[in-house]
DNA sequence: GATCTACGTCATATTCTGGT
DNA sequence: ACCAGAATATGACGTAGATC
């Protein structure tokens, strides 16, 4: 293993390949909190699981003090956020305040999630149009090429019809087997109404900051078959945005090979997932 | 074997939050 | 503004493993 020496004052710190490899990931999600870690460290450990929540900290103080990574408390969202310096990723320091951010921290856990149940994961391709859809990120595990969506505050239902029709669309093209959507519960139980009977919540419940969610007419009777099969939900996130847990959830080794988009086409019930 | 880092557990300190 | 409890971070210390 190549190893390099930081020294710092009297303190001296290895950044090892394991190190290396957390600021490669740092570069993709940008921005973490400790669970992220927990979860990154326990997979480059080698292992499926978790490193206790003190061995992410204290991975984290030591990688602070030689200015490879650095964390901020942030009043309201729970832990400290985590990002690579600029050393670190080449990357300049992510905005705390953003409306986005605790967003971005829930796709790193569902990425660092998806890498410690033996999945590789990648950002999703840029959207080619404006009816084309870029997923939060793309879980692989040989064959299977599943697009993941972290939605912790639900959209309105015509922003939904766009999207399902671009999923459908890059099924329909090969490109994607599956799409995971990981959740709150609020979001999960709005998706599931919205999915079997096109109602979506009622008006109070429905609101995703740009006022209440009407009846998504766009959303066709065929469509909602289609994404009952290509889409799975589940609720794993908090209100805060935080996934909490030291058990990987049976769903990331669930679903087996999916059938060529060809074979699916003509037989929808019950293959996919 | 000596020395150093990494990581675990437990105890303690600090910060945040919600109620009065 | 103040207080109590919860959440989170930090410190101390022991053990494991790598290196010389």
């Amino acid at each position: 293993m190549s190893v390099a020496a930081i020294y710092k004052g009297a303190c001296m710190v290895w950044i090892t390949q394991r190190d290396e490899a957390m600021f490669d990931w740092l570069r993709v999600v940008r921005i973490t909190n400790t669970e992220g870690v927990r979860w990154m460290l326990g997979r480059l450990n080698g292992g499926d699981r978790p490193v206790t929540k003190r061995a992410a900290q204290m991975w984290c103080a030591r990688m602070q003090e030689v200015g490879y990574v650095d964390r901020e408390r942030v009043s309201g969202v729970g832990g400290s956020m985590i990002w690579g310096t600029h050393e670190a990723t080449g990357q300049s320091a992510p905005n705390l305040f953003r409306q986005t951010t605790r967003h971005e921290v829930a796709v790193s856990i569902a990425s660092a999630h998806f890498q410690a149940a033996g999945y590789s994961w990648e950002g999703d391709r840029e959207a080619v149009n404006r009816t084309d859809h870029q997923a939060d990120g793309v879980a692989l595990r040989e064959p299977i090429v599943q697009l993941v969506e972290v939605e912790l505050t639900p959209k309105r239902g015509e922003r939904y019809a766009m999207i399902f029709r671009a999923l459908q669309h890059r099924y329909e093209r090969g490109e994607i087997h599956r799409v995971m959507y990981l959740t709150t519960d609020e979001v999960a139980g709005y998706l599931g109404r919205l999915l079997e009977d096109g109602t979506g919540p009622s008006d109070d419940t429905a609101r995703g900051g740009r006022g209440a969610i009407r009846r998504p007419a766009a959303l066709t009777e065929q469509l909602k078959r289609q994404m009952r099969q290509l889409l799975r939900i589940e609720p794993v996130f908090d209100r805060r945005g935080i996934w909490e847990t030291d058990v990987q959830p049976a769903w990331l080794n669930q679903g087996g090979p999916a059938p060529a988009p060809a074979a699916a086409a003509g037989e929808l019930e019950g293959v996919r997932w």
